[in-house]
DNA sequence: CTGAAAGCGCTTACAG
DNA sequence: CTGAAAGCGCTTACAG
């Protein structure tokens, strides 16, 4: 639509405000206006003003590839995760931006869907984008190979660990958040309580989280002088059909119990189905609690459930600190607390005195 | 650890390889070992192949940067969002993200999570680190507010339109979507529908989204010449709870019907749960159909879920192709289809001849 | 086919 | 307090 502007040089719209520019409308050099926008001291106040309001009239926006071509640090960070699903990913990656944000930073996401080939593509297309370092989220808990070490700028691995120990890796403690579990059950009241494990196959995905959130329940348990209603957990997968039907096996054996900790939220979402339907009350019967805290299930559930979050988004803003400086922090694993999320699953009311 | 390696210049680490360092290697001018690497022609086979068995050797990665500045082109978009939880958004970016790998192009992420300010920041650090473009995928379905046109790169609004129709949108097709979600049940063999909405709150997210599938499923049943089983589609929320509810209120209401168009997962898995707690069974009584196809929900119940996939993915690649290529694009929405993703719930043994 | 020179947009010593 | 010059890493006409 044609309207009133008649001469609106199209070499304008081309192209973005330079520093010259500003330099020209404010009747300085070049130098003088980088320094009064730069905030540099030796410059002349008056001057300083006439520089930022030229900017501002312009539209400037300092280019930051020049800069970085000064400084040698282009102020971006890598982001290369291999978890599709973004499951996990995503809450990590929104602490990393946070972090990043503060440090004025910016985050490059790179999706590797997988194979190696790609993981290498993106390694690449990052390192000519001259990151100043690169955080590995990796697909599960499993630790990862880490990247071909002939990369020169600080890479951090999350999530899941680098089977090398050299590197530095920050990962949730799933075996804390395990007693935690237990800790929370028993302040609620539970005093028979029996865990529903995840997988035990070595070569499923989260097996390690399996392992360890169970151990960690143990180690709860252990510490308050309780024995586990099962000498073994049960394992099984992640997925509700499993909880229903682990609950299905605890009640076959006719065992008692009063608490129950599930691998994740949507064991816990089938165990407490399946009890509601054998005519047990949640929690008031038995309390149940998972792991993740995943708003999809854990918190739009018919009945909201208690879950241990695993604090992902902490765990992405250490990440991120770590990267950005790698000396200050420890090779191996760091790992990030979790903490209790309670919902009615386990709003006991606590038993009083025994 | 002191290792056998003696002189290995500090400075070696703290920098990476540079052209110069290529055309030393290889013995030829930096002109020269630019035009073999970028595959320009008018070079000598031999000193090509020098030059680039000199890069292979010393790792060497162009720096983007620097090319960025003589082309005037990043090769990086930037992905503003507003979706925090990342539930819809991150779909779309992992489209996005995969078009733009197509074209050599990166993504930038800036997650701006709500405040105006914030959303105004992070313009400010996209374009100043020169993105060619931003793709902005807000937090919901309602048209939102354009960002100031004071920037010059291609804008490109996804999920949620620009309420500026002189601007380029990519949207979700939510009314097509009701009529595939209809024609599906109606393929299975249902022949009373009734759909249960989302809510009718222009205050709240998604509120778009719900009348719009609402719409869908009635023009659907229109042009099959069927009379839905209200008159009036349920409205209430997004939640299970909802869901669970709307059946009770069929139900009380006494109408018959056989096909449930919810207008997303969790509405569905809240009326299946709803319906078996009744008595009634799914499929074979009552077909159950929910939008969104959100694995968490939809995939991993203990009923797996029929759902109308949004295509987000594939409406995350024609953002990219659109801020890439914004003259190619028509101003105003494009509507991204869907398709339906058939489970359990729907696996009706199709009524025969009636 | 090869290379010296200029330039992309900015910053930083170094003189004035 | 201000500005001319050199340089960050690369590419592209332009001579040779």
């Amino acid at each position: 639509m044609e309207t009133g502007v008649t001469s609106d040089s199209p070499s304008k719209a081309a192209r973005a405000t330079t520093l010259s520019d500003v330099a020209a409308a404010a009747g300085v050099s070049m130098a003088t206006a980088s320094k009064a926008l730069n905030g540099k001291r030796g410059v002349n106040p008056s001057t300083r003003a006439r520089v930022e309001q030229a900017a501002q009239d312009l539209g400037f926006y300092p280019n930051q590839q020049a800069r970085s071509l000064m400084f040698g640090r282009s102020g971006s960070i890598g982001l290369l995760t291999t978890d599709l699903e973004g499951r996990f990913s995503l809450p990590i990656l929104a602490g990393v931006e946070s972090a990043l944000r503060d440090g004025e930073a910016v985050a490059i996401m790179a999706n590797a869907s997988g194979s190696a080939e790609m993981v290498d593509r993106h390694v690449h297309a990052l390192l000519s984008r001259r990151v100043d370092g690169i955080i590995y989220v990796a697909r599960g808990t499993e630790p990862v190979l880490p990247l071909p070490d002939s990369i020169k700028v600080p890479v951090v691995y999350a999530y899941g660990p680098s089977t090398d120990a050299d590197d530095v890796s920050i990962v949730a403690d799933h075996r804390g958040c395990g007693r935690l579990a237990v800790d929370h059950l028993i302040d609620v009241g539970c005093r028979a309580i029996a865990h529903i494990g995840g997988p035990d196959d070595p070569a499923t995905i989260g097996y390690m989280a399996a392992r360890l959130r169970a151990r960690g329940t143990l180690d709860g348990l252990a510490a308050r002088g309780m024995d586990p209603v099962l000498n073994r957990p049960l394992f099984g997968d992640w997925t509700e059909a499993w909880g229903w039907e682990a609950v299905e096996q605890l009640l076959a054996r006719d065992v008692e119990f009063d608490g129950l900790v599930c691998a994740n939220d949507q064991i816990a979402r089938g165990a407490i189905d399946c009890l509601a339907a054998r005519g047990m009350r949640v929690p008031t019967d038995v309390a149940v609690i998972g792991f993740d805290n995943w708003a999809p299930v854990a918190q739009t559930a018919r009945l909201p459930q208690s879950s241990v979050d695993m604090n992902l988004d902490e765990l992405g803003r250490v990440a991120a600190r770590a990267v950005l400086d790698p000396d200050g922090f420890p090779q191996g694993s760091t790992r990030v607390a979790g903490r209790i999320v309670a919902r009615e699953s386990t709003a006991h009311a606590s038993l009083s005195t025994p």
